[in-house]
RNA sequence: CGGGGUGUAGCACAGUCCGGUUAGUGUACCUGCUUUGGGAGCAGGGGGUCGCAGGUUCGAAUCCUGCCACCCCGACCA
């Protein structure tokens, strides 16, 4: 086969990139770091919002939409908020154009400059909270489950497909709670629905657990955290969860009457997945022929192939292969019959398995004499010939299998490199070499967190939710730890 | 913002040092015939403000000046 993808080993950043385009996932625009999601790409990313947002709506969330445009004066009212974002802000100060001097062209009219102006919105609990302010009063108010899907803009000196965009999609959770309780339990709640889609859905298995002090959300009190583990050893935050406690009622003055008649400041939460997502997705399971999806979030889950020379036989496939997309259709699979005449079999087994489509079935002459179908796996590329009878549960079956498979592939090979080390010398030889999640013994402090971030890029990802206790000392300072932490180079 | 690099057909690139036929190759695209169980073969064809603006010259993709854009490495990145 014609070799369209830079291989993993020469190069993993090359390999991504030409698989995000190959695939027809996304491209780069004619707007600096901005992406264009192509339809495929799409696809997917409608597939994963339409789980999470049931997910969410089981959990007892509602959606909202709130402005795109946050007035600059909301910025402020959170000191630690603003520092976090200050850097990457898009700042709207115009509101008219008007025809250049020159009659050329077209240039901002300097006389319609905005009294304040707008950011354009890199995360909205500003314009969420003083929003808020006016809906509640009492108790009886709250909690507040509401949940926005939107775009946002971070600006973001270098940039990635799907991984770091200026722009990007995704779904915002902002709750209000009138204990601080019930909105840590919101938090933690939300991070188990992440957990769960990463895990069930994604096939991607990923590590719970509590943020660092220096890593947290701007403004949260607690940040809490799935990591992944990608095949070239560096980790992907996947998504996050923060307790906000009533620092954001306290910069928007909301409070509430509770049932005591006692007035004090709401709890917050809030969470989000991004089109990030996508990045996490191909990078779990992808190979060097191309993208590996998860059945469940496959755009289309089995693709059929005809082999013929003449239309005559075409006809007679036509007859078998339209059969199958009933008998699969009725199973609730997707399945696309790919009799397209103006291109050819090798040609279309190339792209779909490019584009990550987890079986495909392949109908030919020899096939039509036989009563048999040849099925491929896309996750093992391995190839055999079944009887027509009971395809489609056949096909089911196989679904179920390839969604475990890549899970537990990705399990096998997180678990492989994932190190429990005791020594700073070995941590940094390991991280050198294999790179990978390591467990070890932290003292606690910044100061070290940092200075083994300056030393080894390597940062702390979480503080593991399943970690035991276990005397230990720090690997740098030698004071003591209660529990090892999660460290690795990331994304 | 510091260091390095690149702009030539949809894409990937050669040509630039040392100025000179009609700017070339691969791929993609179009037409025809033969093909079709792993990205087919042959033949023919279309497609270019050589990043932009000036300058030098009989003559500029090539030399000079200015500008712009993008990429890589750093800094930055809840």
């Amino acid at each position: 086969m014609a070799k369209v993808l830079t291989s993993r080993n020469e190069s993993y950043a090359q390999w991504y990139n030409d698989l995000v385009i190959k695939a027809d996932l996304a491209e780069n625009s004619a707007v600096r770091g901005c992406m264009v999601i192509k339809p495929y790409g799409y696809a997917i990313w409608e597939k994963m919002q339409r789980v999470l947002d049931d997910m969410f709506k089981e959990t007892g969330h509602v959606n909202a939409y709130f402005p795109l445009f946050i007035p600059k004066s909301f910025f402020s009212k959170e000191a630690d908020h603003v520092d976090g974002f200050a850097k990457e802000c898009a700042v709207v100060t115009h509101y008219r154009l008007k025809e250049g001097e020159d009659g050329k062209g077209i240039e901002v009219d300097p006389d319609a400059r905005l009294e304040e102006e707008y950011i354009v919105r890199p995360t909205s609990e500003t314009i969420i909270w003083n929003t808020y302010k006016n809906w509640i009063q009492s108790y009886r108010d709250l909690p507040i489950l509401v949940n926005q899907w939107a775009n946002v803009v971070r600006w973001e000196m270098r940039t990635r497909l799907f991984l770091r965009t200026a722009e990007f999609l995704w779904q915002e959770g902002h709750t209000a709670h009138a204990t601080k309780e019930e909105a840590i339990t919101e938090t933690e709640t939300m991070l188990k629905v992440y957990a769960k889609f990463a895990e069930n859905w994604m096939a991607m298995p990923v590590v719970q657990g509590h943020k660092t002090a220096s890593e947290r959300f701007a403004g949260a009190l607690e940040t809490l955290t799935i990591e992944a583990l990608m095949q070239d050893g560096k980790a992907l935050q996947s998504g996050t969860s923060h307790f906000l406690g009533q620092n954001f009622a306290k910069a928007f003055d909301v409070t509430f009457a509770n049932d005591k008649g006692e007035v004090d400041y709401v709890w917050a939460s809030s969470w989000g997945v991004s089109t990030r997502l996508m990045g996490a997705l191909i990078m779990s399971h992808s190979d060097d022929n191309g993208l590996v999806l998860p059945p469940k979030l496959a755009p289309i889950q089995v693709v059929i192939v005809p082999i013929y020379r003449k239309s005559e036989d075409l006809e007679k496939i036509d007859l078998v292969a339209n059969k199958i997309v009933d008998n699969l259709k009725k199973r609730g699979i997707s399945v696309k019959y790919d009799n397209d005449d103006k291109r050819k079999p090798g040609w279309k087994f190339s792209e779909y398995e490019l584009k990550g489509v987890p079986l495909r079935f392949a109908i030919g002459p020899r096939d039509l004499e036989n009563g048999t179908v040849e099925v491929a796996r896309r996750d093992t590329l391995s190839k055999e010939v079944v009887s027509l009878e009971g395809i489609d549960a056949k096909a089911e079956a196989l679904l179920d299998e390839i969604q475990n498979g890549i899970y537990n592939k990705a399990l096998k090979y997180r678990e492989d490199n994932t190190r429990s080390v005791d020594s700073y010398e070995d941590f940094k030889r390991l991280l050198d070499e294999k790179g990978g999640f390591f467990l070890c013994h932290w003292d606690g402090t910044a100061e070290t967190e940092e200075l083994i971030k300056k030393e080894t890029k390597a940062t702390i990802r979480c503080i593991p939710l399943d970690s035991p206790e276990e005397e230990g000392k720090c690997m740098v300072s030698g004071k003591p730890s209660k529990r090892r932490v999660l460290f690795a180079r990331s994304y």
